[in-house]
DNA sequence: AGTAGTGTTATATTTATATAGAACACTATA
DNA sequence: TATAGTGTTCTATATAAATATAACACTACT
């Protein structure tokens, strides 16, 4: 599921990275209480510096989507996946998008644009 | 219909400029041929230094979406309009998020991971 | 006590982003 | 030809992002 990041794509790393996991709890596929890989296999996974994988995991932590102990692991913290419903929308979207020939970077600009002037 | 940037968000300000211009000439708000506001104007608009918004204008012109001209100005290249019934169908799924209490951020997460992982 | 498997911290270096401020160059028009 | 309004280039500086490398610290287990 988690996957290498795009070094070149000009978003940061360290957030391609929250990213993947935030998602990945949100959609359920990491359930709360289960243990994340350790960091240097994480390292592997995304392939990039251990510094960069701890800030990655230290912002959700803030954000309370992980906890970590020494010299065990990293946790998923709390429940919070999403609707299932809400997902089976999106897919519906996603499909409708890619079959049109749209690309994803296309398609999460105008999202985003039509989210911020749309009012309500 | 363009407004300042998020100067922390973590996305890298350029290509936030970027994102705005192409969505506006994608959604058929910025008519090829028509001009831009001078960049020292685009300054002001988007509240960062003339350098960033050659940054994310020179970018542009190389996708194509741009053209300039010294000493006159910046014009929309090409019209490259996305079919307004795709555009609806965002408008459906935003309001359907936002009903449900999604933010922009955890929206746009969700897509792209659905999207990234979907076969087809 | 030792060791393997974890997370954590630190330092140095490189590259990308962003700003400030100034100067330069082209176009149109008075 | 002068000038206002454009785009363009340059240099210097500051900050953020990412890497490499190494060492340190805690936990569980033998």
């Amino acid at each position: 599921m988690l996957r290498k990041v795009d070094k070149h794509s000009g978003i940061p790393v360290y957030l391609q990275i929250m990213n993947q996991i935030k998602s990945e709890i949100l959609l359920g596929n990491l359930k709360a209480e289960s243990q994340l890989p350790p960091v240097r296999e994480l390292e592997t996974i995304f392939d990039v510096n251990v510094n960069t994988i701890l800030k990655a995991l230290d912002k959700l932590k803030n954000e309370g989507f992980l906890v970590s102990e020494q010299g065990i692991g990293y946790f998923v913290a709390k429940n919070v996946s999403i609707d299932p419903q809400i997902t089976q929308e999106i897919k519906k979207l996603v499909s409708n998008l890619k079959s049109k020939g749209l690309d994803l970077y296309t398609s999460l600009l105008l999202i985003e644009e039509v989210w911020k002037n749309e009012k309500l």
